[in-house]
RNA sequence: GGACGGUUACCCAAGUGGACAACGGGGACUGACUGUAAAUCAGUUGGCAGAGGCCUUCGGAGGUUCGAAUCCUUCACCGUCCA
């Protein structure tokens, strides 16, 4: 079980598969996110339609509410939700790090205020595998803090919380049939991200992920850091990219060696009206779009693009109605998911760098364009 | 025919002598969003100028006043009631 093959690579990028126990990942692969064990808008059936392998859920929320013990006692999270692929729990680290006004973070672990009700909760390594081993995904991570990552000196006392923390998750994890992956901290600093991974690297994972990223440094920053975390992880284990991103950076990603990647950012946008595209971003609610009649893109095979025009998704956003989340849903998890798709076939194709740079050349391109306008 | 009440910006609506280009909603327009406290948040909404600024507005016309959306006269229209 868990076992990682490398079906290709080019330069730094990697074709893999991932084997879980509710079936194989075909890497490079996009997570959709489904925090409260739902991909806000879709029916588990229309997030397997665009194309999706794995979802995303939350123990920090799953545990407020509705209790991991009750999903437990309901058979778990894959049968609760009836999404019956892979799923990946994140460890609620994340939470630490945006819930800063209600936090209290200590050596052993989190106080928290819940944002539900303001009672008061508490995580540790060890609470957060006892909940992750409720829910019952196939993918769990370790409890992590994540830092402000241009903080060299709150980086290093958080990565070393998170190398502690590390240690402890897996003491405390008891099931076999869940991979725990590590996770890589420390900020935008290269020493502190070498030794991170090393340190992480040591400790036998059957997966790696890289916090602490995309959360307000630059992009060369974290290109950069993405780059030298991955020349230390070891070659023979998945590497997953938390919380990116836009197209650009799943390209820029897989060139420099990530196997996964989640992101709130397509379903966000699409519940704020906007449609993501290779070469940038539609704010559908725009009084340009009330008589166009083309498709979001008319290359896209999405559900949405195959059968709806701009018009009527204005229409749909304008008048508040719900289906426009459901079909800008759909559209930017297709766009995301079948980016990952085309670059596994052209890495198996040998051709990654080729694609690579035509459409980063034509990101930049339209980027030009919107900055001359 | 008479008595009251009303007419404010795209719509609803506050304002009854100076702090009013005019509260607040709605609508419209625009922007932001990267391991989801997010179907959220922010800005603009009389015209002109790069801000201080200038010009034109509160049903129409006329008047009082240093000054009027606010007071007076009159006309128009809408509503309720009495003949």
């Amino acid at each position: 079980m868990f076992e990682w093959e490398i079906n290709a690579q080019e330069g730094s990028a990697r074709a893999g598969t991932f084997y879980t126990p509710h079936g194989a990942l075909q890497t490079p692969i996009f997570a959709p996110v489904g925090t409260q064990a739902t991909v806000k808008a879709l029916t588990p059936a229309q997030v397997e339609e665009l194309g999706a392998q794995l979802v995303l859920a939350n123990t920090y929320h799953l545990f407020l509410r509705p209790g991991d013990e009750l999903i437990a006692e309901l058979g778990g999270l894959h049968s609760f939700m009836q999404w019956h692929k892979p799923i990946l729990t994140d460890s609620g680290g994340f939470q630490v790090f945006s819930l800063t006004d209600t936090r209290k973070v200590d050596d052993d672990g989190v106080t928290f205020k819940s944002h539900i009700d303001g009672s008061t909760q508490r995580l540790t390594p060890e609470i957060s595998i006892r909940i992750q081993e409720n829910l019952g995904a196939d993918i769990i991570m370790a409890f992590d803090e994540c830092a402000i990552p241009t903080d060299y000196a709150y980086s290093k006392l958080a990565m070393q919380r998170t190398h502690a923390w590390a240690h402890r998750c897996q003491a405390a994890k008891t099931r076999s049939d869940q991979a725990l992956f590590g996770i890589v901290q420390g900020g935008i600093f290269s020493d502190l991200r070498a030794e991170s991974a090393q340190t992480l690297a040591a400790l036998d994972f059957p997966g790696y992920a890289i916090g602490g990223l995309s959360v307000g440094e630059s992009k060369a920053d974290m290109l950069r850091t993405i780059s030298e975390v991955n020349q230390i992880l070891p070659e023979n284990k998945p590497r997953y990219l938390m919380g990116v991103g836009t197209p650009q950076d799943l390209i820029e990603g897989v060139l420099r060696g990530v196997d996964i990647f989640d992101c709130v950012l397509p379903t966000r946008l699409a519940r704020h009206n906007s449609a993501m595209t290779l070469t940038g971003r539609m704010n559908l609610m725009n009084a340009a779009y009330a008589r166009d009649e083309r498709p979001i893109n008319p290359d896209c095979q999405c559900y949405t693009c195959q059968h709806f025009s701009r018009a009527y998704l204005r229409h749909l956003v304008n008048a508040k109605e719900m289906l426009a989340a459901t079909l800008l849903s759909i559209h930017n998890l297709y766009t995301l998911v079948n980016l990952t798709q085309r670059m596994r076939q052209a890495i198996l194709a040998g051709e990654m760098q080729r694609f690579a740079q035509e459409t980063l050349a034509a990101i930049a391109a339209s980027q030009t364009v919107e900055e001359e306008v």
